[in-house]
RNA sequence: GGAGGGGUACCAAAGUGGCCAAAUGGGGCGGACUGUAAAUCCGUUGCGUAAUGCUUCGUAGGUUCGAAUCCUACCCCCUCCA
C-alpha cells in the first residue's frame, strides 16, 4: 500500500525497520514536507505528494509541513529560473496562508505541524554556515545532474546553490526526521538530508520520492511557472475542462497518481484504456468527477459535468456566462470585442474576425467592418470557449 | 587585475547601412478534422477603421537623405586566464 504509486523508495529496509519499529514503541514517525512559498496555489501535481502523506498519517504518523520561507530566498536551483525575485516576508506570510489552507484539503488537519524554515535556518551564524559546508565537496555537489550539466556547459553555478541543497538537509537534522517526502527531482536533496543527519549523529531519514505528474501539455512536469497546471481551488468547470483536455497517454498514470480507486479498479482502466474498450473521453470524465467531487464537492461536480456536456458535446452555451455591463447600442465589432474584454487590441479583434472565430448570439460575423447592436442578452463569443452576455 | 563574447519581439535565435515591423523554430491565438485529446493541415502573432501611418532591436546621445545594423558614453550578462 505504502509503495503504490511511489517512484523510488531509498532505502526501502530502512522504511521497514522504521515502521515496525514504530508499531511495536506506538511512536509515531516524523514525516516531513518541504514547500516552497513562491506561489500560493497549489495544484495537483502536488497533491501526488500530499496523498502519499496523508495515508501515513492515516495510520498515525505525523507531518511537519516545512514552509520554505528562508529556503525560498535562494530558490531550488533548477539552471532554468535563474534569477528568482525575492519575496517580501508579506508575500510569503500570505501565501503561506493560501498555501496551509489548502494544503489541509489532503492532508491530516490534527497531524499536521505547520513550521517555517527561517525560524531555525535564519539564527545561524557565518561560522555555523561554514562548518555545515565543511561537510561536503564541491565533487559531491557537483554529483547533482543540474550542476553537473551546467559546469559541463560552462554555465554559470552560484555558490549560494550549493547552499540550498545543505538548507533542505539541515531542516531534516533539526526536525530528526524519519521519513522526507519529495518528486523525484528531489532525490538529491532527499538524500542529503541522510548524510547531514549522519554527520549530526542522527538516524538517517527515508527518502520517498513520488513521480513527477506532466502537466496540461503532457510533456512538462505541472507547475504554475508553466502554466500547464491543474489548481485543487480553481472553479469547478474550470477543473473539469482541464482535465478533459489532458492527453490521452497521461489517462493511466494520471489514475495511477491521482485516483483514489481500489488496485483491481485501477487495473481494470488501465487495460481498458489498452485495449481500447474504454474510450480515454469517458476515462477523464470519471477522472474529473472524482477529482472535482473531492476538491470542490460533488455538487460542484454535478454541475460541472452537466456544463461540460452541453457546451462541449451538444455545442451549445455554458449555463453561466460570464456578464459585462454595457451602454447599449450599435457600435463597431472591433471595438465591442475589445470593450468586453475578448480582444487586447483592435489588431487583435480585427484578426479573430478576420479568422472566423467570432460569433454575434451563435451568428459567425466575418466582416471586421461589421457593426453589432449590442443589448441586454446580447452573447458573444470568440474561439470556441471564451463568451460574454452583454447586460445593459 | 587581464582578454574575449553578448544584450533583437512571449521565449529561443537570424539579421551587421535602405529590399526589416525584422528570417526560422517553439509557444500563443483563430480555423479545419475530432472527443475542448494527441497528431496533422491552414492562417495569424507590435499598434492602428489600415495609411508611401505610428512606436519597436539593453540605455542615452551622435554620424547619415536613411540605422537593429556605423561612432561615443553608460548599464547589464556570460566565458576564459590570473
Amino acid at each position: 500500500m505504502i509503495q503504490r504509486g511511489t517512484a523510488e523508495i531509498v532505502p526501502i529496509e530502512d522504511l521497514v525497520h522504521k515502521l515496525r519499529r514504530s508499531v511495536a514503541t506506538g511512536q509515531p514517525l516524523r514525516l516531513k514536507l518541504g514547500m516552497d512559498p513562491s506561489s500560493p496555489d497549489i495544484h495537483l501535481g502536488h497533491t501526488v505528494v500530499l496523498q502519499k502523506i496523508r495515508q501515513l498519517q492515516d495510520l498515525g504518523h505525523i507531518c511537519h509541513l516545512i514552509i520554505g520561507d528562508f529556503t525560498g530566498r535562494i530558490g531550488d536551483p533548477t539552471g532554468k529560473s535563474e534569477t528568482r525575485r525575492q519575496l517580501t516576508a508579506e508575500e510569503v506570510h500570505e501565501n503561506a496562508r493560501t498555501y496551509v489552507q489548502q494544503v489541509l484539503k489532503v492532508l491530516h488537519p490534527d497531524r499536521t505541524e505547520i513550521v517555517r524554515n527561517a525560524d531555525w535556518l535564519a539564527p545561524l551564524t557565518f561560522s555555523d554556515v561554514v562548518r555545515l559546508a565543511s561537510v561536503l565537496t564541491v565533487a559531491r555537489m557537483l554529483e547533482r545532474e543540474d550542476f553537473q550539466k551546467r559546469f559541463q556547459e560552462n554555465r554559470p553555478i552560484h555558490i549560494h546553490e550549493f547552499f540550498y541543497p545543505l538548507m533542505q538537509a539541515y531542516d531534516s537534522v533539526h526536525l530528526h526526521t524519519d521519513i522526507e517526502f519529495g518528486g523525484t527531482d528531489q532525490k538529491f536533496n532527499l538524500l542529503m538530508g541522510r548524510t547531514l543527519q549522519k554527520e549530526f549523529g542522527q538516524e538517517p531519514q527515508v527518502a520517498v520520492m513520488m513521480p513527477i505528474l506532466e502537466g496540461l501539455d503532457g510533456v512538462q512536469k505541472m507547475s504554475k511557472s508553466l502554466g500547464n497546471y491543474i489548481g485543487i481551488d480553481e472553479p469547478p468547470k474550470e477543473m473539469w475542462g482541464k482535465v478533459m483536455s489532458i492527453p490521452d497517454d497521461l489517462m493511466p498514470k494520471y489514475f495511477e497518481l491521482l485516483s483514489g480507486v481500489s488496485v483491481e479498479e485501477l487495473r481494470h482502466i488501465q487495460a481498458g484504456l489498452r485495449d481500447g474498450s474504454l474510450h480515454p473521453r469517458d476515462a477523464k470524465m470519471r477522472l474529473a468527477k472524482e477529482l472535482v467531487t473531492r476538491f470542490l464537492g460533488a455538487e460542484a461536480a454535478a454541475e460541472a459535468e452537466t456544463n461540460w456536456k452541453a457546451v462541449f458535446q451538444q455545442g451549445g452555451l455554458p449555463q453561466d456566462i460570464p456578464e459585462v455591463r454595457i451602454q447599449p447600442g450599435p457600435r463597431w465589432l472591433v471595438k465591442a470585442l475589445v470593450e468586453l474584454g475578448l480582444a487586447t487590441s483592435n489588431s487583435e479583434a480585427r484578426r479573430a474576425i478576420e479568422q472566423g472565430g467570432v460569433r454575434v448570439n451563435g451568428e459567425r460575423v466575418a466582416d471586421v467592418n461589421a457593426e453589432v447592436d449590442l443589448r441586454d442578452g446580447t452573447v458573444l463569443q470568440v474561439g470556441k470557449r471564451r463568451f460574454v452576455r452583454c447586460r445593459a
